[in-house]
DNA sequence: CAATGATTAATTGTTGACAATTATTTAAGT
DNA sequence: ACTTAAATAATTGTCAACAATTAATCATTG
């Protein structure tokens, strides 16, 4: 038997409901991904009480759900704080982008379909106008849009779920550089190639463009950040 | 100024410290890994504070982390309950595991050194022992263990924690079936040419490779899967 | 008798209090 | 001065009580 027939309403208005502790991870994450908390900031959880107007309990199961994503850590007894960036962790995370995207796109090229084509070729199109556009905040998102999209048309979850959390610890990496997208590459050119290999059914090949992109992108990220942090050592001097 | 000097003592006794947090959550884990509690099982916070001796508190910060582990779900204000597999769910636990480990061959064999091939022929050899011993479950731990060392051995901290979280499904997804390592291959000589990619440092065709092995692998559970759905059946009857 | 409304029971959501642990400060002894 | 010890303060770890929400049951009514 079906289950009891729903009147034949169109969608409409829908209630938000949404626990304490989601909106205090949530709010949480986005003061640490935005660098509001810059990394290795302390966080008390009294403190954090006050600053969201939860309780202690509700402000705790939030910072648990951001240790597990890997934003803060916690010492026993003593100290929550927001996790430091250091280079291996960078590197770690284009290796996870790599290896997450490399095989959504080979898993993607032997499958794409019409619709997925489309949805490709309109992405292109967005950077195409991100890029008219100049700004590097709305670049950035193109860029990761367009990422986002492969992983998404590859129809895995678990795959979608994972990259999602790299993506966002790629923003805040930028963001806690206070760096946006590299202007240096085109980004109609820089991400043709790996489109038109999916598009093409071409499994192997996209999934080696897109390791190669993120080996590219992570040399050239990390000369810039050397290249800040040294600039920023001779300023203080 | 170096920290406080240390006496010279080898590593020796340490005295264990475990939050009350942490001892539920791996016991849990088991049950549910184990399938002691298995799929669908409707799980009380009040129930599982009585099985464990812990309170419900600490019970509920157990499940938040085991949730996002994917292994239970909870509705709100309503049930927790172990999370229940469908053939979706092993496609995508197959693709994750072929991503990761695609992506850590890759890295792996563009820079593996003398220690690393000592390590994976160490690994092979197990591989032929455990084979010799004709035993299921030490078949699927040395199965499982090689292809550990590989993302190990590829040096990045987030491939391996993402790795070994999709490992704990795997070994899930076998014990709620009830069935263990398929026997019908020979462990030796389908690791071989993985194992030989990746000593010869040729990253694409390792890369390869380890995806095409899940995808076969994949097929053949599922086969398996839907044979022993099938005769379940006929046999309520 | 089907839809609506009240009642009740069961469960999760949230909170504040207390216990355990760690870090810091202060004092004492040699 | 340096080490050791004691006292104190600050913070997390755990718990049990209460509030909010849901689901199930039973009456009510047109």
């Amino acid at each position: 038997m079906a289950k009891t027939a729903k009147p034949g309403y169109r969608p409409g208005f829908q209630v938000v409901r949404r626990s304490l502790v989601d909106q205090v991870t949530d709010g949480l994450r986005d003061a640490i991904l935005s660098a509001a908390f810059a990394p290795g900031t302390r966080l008390t959880e009294m403190d954090l009480a006050d600053w969201s107007g939860a309780s202690r309990g509700t402000v705790r199961a939030a910072l648990g759900q951001l240790e597990r994503e890997d934003l803060v850590v916690c010492e026993r007894y003593s100290a929550w704080s927001v996790r430091r960036i250091e280079e291996r962790d960078i590197r770690e995370v284009y290796g996870m982008r790599a290896a997450l995207e490399s095989g959504a796109a080979r898993l993607l090229a032997a499958a794409i379909d019409r619709r997925g084509i489309e949805a490709l070729r309109a992405a292109q199109a967005a950077l195409e106008k991100a890029e008219a556009s100049r700004r590097a905040r709305r670049r950035l998102e193109a860029d990761l849009a367009f990422h986002r999209l492969i992983v998404e048309l590859c129809g895995n979850r678990l795959l979608l779920a994972a990259y999602d959390q790299i993506a966002n610890k790629v923003r805040w990496i930028y963001a806690a550089a206070e760096a946006l997208s590299p202007e240096r590459i085109d980004l109609v050119a820089w991400h043709a190639p790996l489109a038109d290999a999916i598009c093409a059914g071409e499994a192997e090949r996209a999934a080696k463009i897109a390791h190669d992109m993120y080996r590219a992108s992570l040399e050239d990220d990390l000369r810039d950040r050397r290249e800040a942090a040294r600039r920023a050592e001779a300023g203080e001097r």
